[in-house]
DNA sequence: ATCATAGTCGTCTGGCTGACGATAAACACC
DNA sequence: GGTGTTTATCGTCAGCCAGACGACTATGAT
């Protein structure tokens, strides 16, 4: 039996699912596709697709994720390049034999938080592509809001990743534009907690944290009220001492 | 091109590869297995293999993990199983479309912590698998010492894991044999952060945090000195707040 | 008996957080 | 121009917790 015999494993399609989350309207929304084909046809579902045969993992999501929003990646190494990235990381990976009643195929989730944008696309098809609160598909059991596959599991995975993720790193920033007020900052916290934060405690929290925040010099009254500095993320990407979530 | 059709996706082999981590000695080890064919043959790398037709991933996982060290995977269901239980965990997925000269495979890591073992057994040959410092492994960068494949890539991203994750949640007590002394857990944080620990503080946390260890009547002589009281785990996954690792 | 080793309990201080009062700077309206 | 509303920002105070470290305890080794 040479490893070299393709009979002496098994062969399985691989695809990338993206958990795609964004903050609007002081709700945290994930993107959807409605299914055009079966199975689950009409479902919404997660955007992904199949990878390539020569592609690595990473290129396929992004790919993907381009396909779906337009968003670019945010490149660490040319982080100038910022104007409307997104932040894109590997969640986890699924492969329950009977996830997909077609045949087998392992899907490796991948996670990509994007500050709002104006309208999502999906090949040009509007009504195929939606933004949604993420609790329409997680909080009831019910079938009648559900995902298709086992879409469900990884989003309600990719909303956990992204919850306890920005308490001890920067990653919050990756929902807001480039520049942001400090208040922008705390509604993505209360916005993806689910809490509300105290403005004062959390203002001196996070510009007392060094190297997560970079004051431009511009201020903003786009929130209304007293005008506000604009920030932009600093080079820190862990948090230390973390971002305190509230109990319960 | 219907999705039925297999020629509309490419095929892939899907493997699992584990990072075993114990503390021998204090000191972070991992366990290798010596290859016996090529590509690689003769170097080290991580046990594995690949995931059968009509097997989960975390199946294949945990049928490797006794394949290479006769260790059962706790299972949370059934915590009284945990006479030789093993913590299972995915890591992450791994598939650069190069990373195996002979085809196209995406590994699935997983990451196993148990508790320091007699010897390790490999198919009976004991000696082409071995437990050693991860330091082995991740230090040089020359070809002397390193692992085949990408494999000392997924054993830094398993130690950087093992490595937070105790951190904010018990997982440390699964280094620890079933009933351990607060002396033995220190030295299990030791170990893996590879610093020194004031013991008294270390102590005080551990034994004041709700939930995290349960004493158990006993006492032990095994470390030398005055006895020591025996815990077990406590129920608590999440420590808050939780272990801190000291700077740099 | 003495020492070495390891475990356990206390004390003190500084830093950080949560609760919350007070002030500042814009806009909307009359 | 006042007045109220909204949001931002600064300050104060008490409580908790972690780091530093002293003191004492209980065993085995010599």
């Amino acid at each position: 039996m040479s490893p070299y015999d393709p009979s002496a494993y098994p062969s399985f399609a691989v695809t990338v699912d993206l958990v795609v989350l964004t903050v609007r309207r002081h709700s945290l929304c994930a993107l959807t596709v409605r299914r055009g084909e079966p199975p689950f046809q009409g479902r919404w579902a997660l955007p992904g697709g199949f990878v390539k045969a020569d592609e690595d993992l990473a290129d396929a999501a992004a790919r993907e994720l381009v396909e779906e929003t337009g968003l670019c990646v945010h490149d660490p190494a040319a982080p100038e390049s910022s104007g409307n990235g997104a932040h894109l990381e590997q969640l986890g990976t699924y492969g329950d034999p009977q996830r997909d009643p077609r045949m087998r195929v392992v899907s490796v989730a991948h996670l990509a938080l994007a500050p709002d944008l104006p309208a999502p696309r999906a090949g040009g098809d509007a009504n195929s592509a939606r933004w949604s609160p993420v609790e329409t598909f997680l909080d009831q059991d019910g079938e009648q809001g559900s995902l298709a596959f086992d879409h469900a599991q990884i989003l309600g995975d990719g909303v956990e990743r992204a919850r306890s993720k920005i308490e001890y790193s920067s990653l919050a920033t990756a929902f807001c534009t480039p520049e942001f007020t400090v208040g922008e900052l705390r509604r993505v916290y209360e916005a993806v907690w689910g809490v509300a934060l105290d403005p004062r405690n959390f203002h001196r929290k996070v510009t007392g944290t060094p190297g997560f925040l970079v004051p431009t010099g511009g201020t903003t009254t786009r929130q209304g009220g007293r005008p506000a500095q604009l920030f932009r993320a600093g080079g820190a990407t862990l948090l230390n001492p973390p971002m305190l979530r509230p109990e319960v």
